[in-house]
DNA sequence: ATATTTTAAGACAAAAGAGTCTCAATAACC
DNA sequence: GGTTATTGAGACTCTTTTGTCTTAAAATAT
């Protein structure tokens, strides 16, 4: 798989959190159940991502998680170097280790240049770029729910 | 990941048996000496791409593995399906289920492109490309041993 | 025939990844 | 102050991947 379970789980969250324009806080629990993730284990990943300062966290009631964007828009790539670390983009197609082009194996061109265009896409496209996308769209973000399910709040109320 | 580490020990093995371009049997332990593999491990590897008909095998004496090709030269996507299969090529980058154009995630455009990319370089890319590429250049293919390694057989015997 | 060299098959163990659970800490509300 | 809603931290379990080991089967050579 290119990215890891919690880098995925990361990303949806994240791409939730980014359709919340303003400072609102969300409770894990709520993206949890949006998104489908199990609660505890996306709480461990956007732990990850407070830590590395691309949330901010807040306790209590009306407490929750958001994006710490300054103004500034965050690339996919900064969730996935957060979450997955950068092996992606500096190991060795073939597993070797140190990889370099001073000592290079047979793949090496061939996995750069393939690599260049991950790298390229993640930098490239921005969280915002997709929420927008997927509200306008209603682009799917769970098994079969669109970025509308992220703001019918009350369907499992009793009528 | 990228790919398995079994797909990558699979994929150096591959390059390791085309370079005898002759009809010669290499035995599995030979191979692992020298990439520097586990045996069993690297066995139980082989074991599927001969089941795959990619490569044949002969018990025995003079017996071990070599390439199956009929003439044709194989890409290294041969490898890659018959070892991991083909979810790094199906599945969606957001982990959602039956992926497609239908019902596509915000992701779905640029990972469509990128995933093209990775497609094209291991359908293009052969083995014996590679392989002779590595010999000319003396490339790595495994931590400090060029393609020179799989020649010299007897750098171990006493003197 | 017997011993040797090899792959085949599968049980087993160790490590890593994915997921669950419990308890503590903090903030808000009454 | 006490209760409730929330994140934080970490132990724990389950699953998958990775790696090891043992035994069997086939081919060869003597
Ligand atoms: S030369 Fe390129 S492909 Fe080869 S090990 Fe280094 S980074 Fe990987
Ligand atoms: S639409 Fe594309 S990116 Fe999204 S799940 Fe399907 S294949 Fe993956």
């Amino acid at each position: 798989m290119l990215l890891s379970k919690s880098c995925v789980y990361g990303l949806r969250a994240s791409l939730f959190l980014a359709t919340r324009d303003n400072g609102e806080y969300v409770p894990i629990r709520k993206m949890s159940d949006k998104l489908e993730i199990s609660f505890h284990f996306l709480t461990k990943i956007l732990q990850q991502l407070t830590a590395e300062g691309i949330m901010e966290s807040f306790k209590g009631p009306n407490g929750g998680i958001r994006l710490n964007r300054n103004g500034a828009e965050v690339p996919l790539m900064d969730i996935v170097l957060a979450i997955d670390g950068s092996q992606l983009l500096t190991e060795c197609a073939l597993g070797l280790p140190g990889c370099g082009t001073k000592n290079p194996c047979p793949l090496h061109d061939k996995w750069a240049e393939t690599r260049d265009g991950i790298r390229e896409m993640l930098e490239e496209t921005t969280l915002t770029e997709l929420a927008e996308k997927g509200m306008e769209e209603n682009l799917r973000l769970t098994t079969d729910g669109g970025f509308d399910i992220l703001f019918n709040d009350h369907e499992d109320e009793p009528k």
